[in-house]
DNA sequence: CGATATATATCGCTATACGAGGTATGGAGC
DNA sequence: GCTCCATACCTCGTATAGCGATATATATCG
């Protein structure tokens, strides 16, 4: 276990970050994330997070997805539409809008802009 | 100014939009990119700030660079000396540690994860 | 009738970036 | 000497987003 004998390297506090900065990484991540899957046509919430779970390796929470997808609606990005099912409960889809193309175009541009940047900073 | 009149694709709201969400990104990739820079020599906050102005554009904030250096050195991934100048102010340089130099490997792997991810995403 | 899978929603907690404000040093101009 | 400015550090309050826990409802299966 090695409680506290080698900070500097303690692997156990390594991963501790490592799983904290994916959590602040996923900020701005998982908006760009959804709005691509929806680009390419409609889904729902509860499909999202196994969708999107796939791609991450860990799935993205209930709690995250909901906000999210009320959030990118009320920005006017994407639209819904109830559909009542034949069996099971309602789902609620979720649609891009164009205006979300265009910011989803934008988000695109601007991730190449700092992908080249992080190449040039850690490949001097 | 068409205040109003065109929700779907106001380009002024797409605009703030956009400015949020890289704000949001910010989150994590800013930790990445200090370590980044620190991992090719010693530096201190207020030269930080313009070196990595440079990179993104727009500067970040003295607000964001101070307690996030101190964080780096709570966490044991960096470390720091005083330097007392000829003249002006004395600086506070800072300088990775090889735990340092692990996490930021680290994070340069789950970097390059989730860039081949989104390419998938996005490029169907 | 209870357990399970599907499906949506909300609340409180935490972490981080930022703007605004504060402190201090030393050189240039009046 | 005194004021302005660039350099250099720090801290506080605010806003935002992801997450875990919790609640609710529908239909199916035993």
């Amino acid at each position: 276990m090695s409680p506290s004998s080698n900070p500097p390297s303690d692997p156990e506090s390594h991963d501790l970050f490592l799983k904290r900065w994916q959590l602040q990484l996923r900020k701005g991540l998982l908006v760009y994330l959804v709005l691509a899957v929806l680009s390419e046509g409609e889904s729902y919430g509860y499909r999202l997070i196994s969708s999107l779970g796939d791609y991450l390796g860990s799935d993205m929470a209930e709690g995250t997805i909901y906000p999210l997808l009320s959030r990118l609606q009320r920005q006017g990005l994407i639209e819904s539409r109830w559909q009542i099912m034949d069996s099971g409960p309602a789902r609620k889809y979720y649609s891009i809008k164009p205006g979300g193309r265009e910011v989803l175009a934008a988000m695109k541009d601007r991730w190449e802009q700092i992908h080249q940047l992080l190449k040039r900073v850690s490949t001097p």
